[in-house]
DNA sequence: TATGATATGGATAATAATTATTAATTAATA
DNA sequence: TATTAATTAATAATTATTATCCATATCATA
């Protein structure tokens, strides 16, 4: 069975086709969409699902820790069905968001709590410049 | 003369009672303040003084490089008259936004550019955790 | 110092992303 | 299958920000 099946069972959410077709998208992606982005994909095979329902399925998801929420910076959010939190690079030409691997990072946590005397629990690291594609023009 | 003074007229900019206060807010504050909440501050000696104008003036400091826009994933704008670009901490408890010191990030937008192809331009480091006085609690 | 061109401030309306509400529908389970 | 509680979808409300409009303040120039 499906992980997202099983999990939202298993927390009391009910599995409705809207939820999994949600949650397909941000799985079968690697480009970090909007919850409008995600709603027009859907369109085609969803045609009377609502906005309101992409806002409520991530709501949910993001309560699971099923997606994650970005924010580069825009005034709306973008989502990643990779909840590890790494960092990301957005390419100030064409808007496209990648990840950064996040081996490089490994000790930061741990410097920026002895230099600030936080008790650190998470970080969200932005990139920006411009992508290879758009670096050849 | 200040330094603001001569920047705007420089830039052909006027000088408006309300600009130099509104960029005296940031300047003696180390709060990272929203538009709200500068505007609140300046409401006492400023009692005219409309919410637009405050979102006006620090338009054109953005403009100017005079102050930088954070976003630590409220759904609203930071203020900040430093413009190096640092890394910045928020307490998840109490909601307060502290600054990072930040030589050890040095080499880091090196290391990204390489991982990624990209041609690095910027970043935005947030961190999140417990300040100290929270910690304590 | 006075004048006049023009940018600015302040009030308010508009916009856009998100959240809340609600009635009707649907799924889970006895 | 009936009951109950959760969910959907449409719509209204909210909130940060931006745009508009015009009286007024600023400042170069006379």
């Amino acid at each position: 069975m499906n992980d997202i099946v099983r999990i939202l069972k298993e927390k009391g959410f009910k599995v409705t086709p809207q939820r999994i077709a949600v949650y397909n998208v941000l799985m079968n992606t690697k480009e970090h969409p909007t919850v409008e982005a995600i709603y027009n994909k859907l369109q085609p095979m969803y045609p009377t699902m609502s906005l309101a329902t992409v806002y409520k399925s991530l709501e949910v998801f993001r309560e699971l820790n099923l997606v994650q929420e970005l924010n580069v910076g825009e005034d709306k959010f973008r989502y990643d069905a990779n909840v590890k939190q790494h960092p990301h690079i957005m390419c100030i030409d064409c808007g496209r968001v990648d990840d950064v691997d996040d081996e490089m990072f490994f000790n930061l946590k741990d410097e920026v709590a002895s230099k600030t005397g936080y008790e650190l629990v998470g970080q969200k690291l932005y990139f920006y410049g411009r992508c290879p594609s758009c670096k050849r023009k």
